[in-house]
DNA sequence: GGTGGTCAAGTGGTCAGACCAGTTGTGGTT
DNA sequence: AACCACAACTGGTCTGACCACTTGACCACC
């Protein structure tokens, strides 16, 4: 019997999630005002209060411009929206977007090694001895999700050795973006589990505090499950 | 007689900012309860409704959890938040914090070769063109700060020729962190105003489809300008 | 023909007060 | 000691009212 928290989801995530998807599926052309906050209230049987937080919380993602006194207008997302929109884009409407999908792979891969690089010039032994950690429990996984879960641990030991808020920031909202996924990448990459070595040369790159090699360690850390990855996203892209 | 749009700032603006600047100054500790929203509301002196709506917009920030029934929490912004609570990392009580400032100039000088080879490969010659045109004007402008918004012009083309929607998203959230401190950069700058022959070196690569080439070039943009700046960040610490 | 003033209608901004729904701690019961 | 019931919180939602602002139409006036 596999038990999941009960996710309850209130009225005004509920009236953020429709708003968000319909801007973003274009229903709702650039420049183009809203209906004014008492209509939509109406339309889905909510109060105006509740309306409200939704669409602060819109305008704070930089989909819609408010303007007191005027109407609510659609902003273009591609332009005013940060990353913290990535996860509500990757997957809409319950499907993965192919097209961004590929450009979650590809930057992973080009700023993964720069972080890798940092990390080498400034994590020290201490951030090696923690990766090595990781990478011993990684040899000993046969679980695809958990050996997933231990790449993931292992990043985010990186990412604090390059001690860098930015790289922090973006790892934090590019795994809020996968990990809703984590259960498929793990089938689809379910050959990497227990190939740890390239793992613990990256470590071994860092406790030498070598920064070029850290890098390339990097990038073979990653351009593996990335192609194998893009791969199974074109065959995706094929199907539909 | 030089004129700029009056700000009006809403109550829960005003909210929102105050228990931003609270959680991530660490006077609230993580972990740690916020007070109740009506007690919130009593305190500021400002409705509940008000209250939820900063709330609401700080909890999709990351910064708190709240739960119905129990106490609102404060989150570590640090693991939970995501790329687009930087500017308000960055200027803080309207103190530019050093320490942020240089992992962006780093993480700008790590990724912008990057997305570079990325538009290398895809943007073409209407790209190429389209840089070329920026350039052109670049070559003529005195101004600093106009050479920076150009500058700005000239990486949002790139980004676009990059066809990827992480890099489209990082940028804006990037640009929306430096874009106040705009005036002051240019100054710093100064003396770049004029340089633009790398940046027509980079339209070049761009338009031959030559990728390693448009990152080096892309890498001889964006290294002497970070140089300039940690200087004068280290400078700015010292100080301090 | 353009300028500025006036006004009504519609929009977002804010408030007060009430009630529902869920969590937590307390104290009694077994 | 384990369990349970309840009271006192917490956040979630609604209603209806009023304020502040923008917009556009209309109307003088020059």
């Amino acid at each position: 019997m596999a038990l999941r928290p009960v996710t309850r989801r209130s009225v005004s995530d509920q009236v953020f999630d429709q708003l968000v998807d319909d801007v973003v599926d274009g229903e709702l052309g650039v420049g183009e005002p809203l209906p004014s906050e008492r209509r939509l209230a109406e339309v889905l049987g909510v109060s105006r209060p509740a309306v409200r937080e939704a669409l602060g919380r819109i305008a704070q993602t930089g989909l819609v411009e408010v303007r007191q006194g005027g109407a609510t207008l659609v902003r273009d997302f591609r332009r005013a929206a940060g990353l913290d929109l990535l996860p509500r884009l990757l997957v809409r409407s319950g499907r993965l977007d192919t097209a961004i999908g590929r450009s979650v792979i590809e930057a992973r891969a080009e700023i993964g090694p720069g972080i890798a690089a940092l990390a080498a010039g400034r994590g020290g032994p201490a951030l090696a001895t923690g990766l090595d950690a990781v990478v011993d429990e990684m040899a000993t996984v046969t679980d695809a999700v958990r050996w997933q879960v231990l790449a993931l641990d292992y990043w985010d030991l990186l990412v604090d050795g390059a001690d860098s808020m930015v790289f922090r920031l973006m790892f934090n909202s590019l795994r809020a973006a996968y990990e809703p996924a984590l259960p498929a990448l793990a089938t689809i990459l379910a050959d990497e589990v227990g190939q740890a070595e390239p793992y613990r040369l990256l470590a071994a790159a860092i406790r030498a505090g070598d920064a070029p090699t850290a890098r390339a360690a990097a990038a073979r850390v990653l351009t593996p499950t990335a192609d194998t990855l893009l791969g199974a996203l074109a065959a995706m892209g094929d199907d539909a």
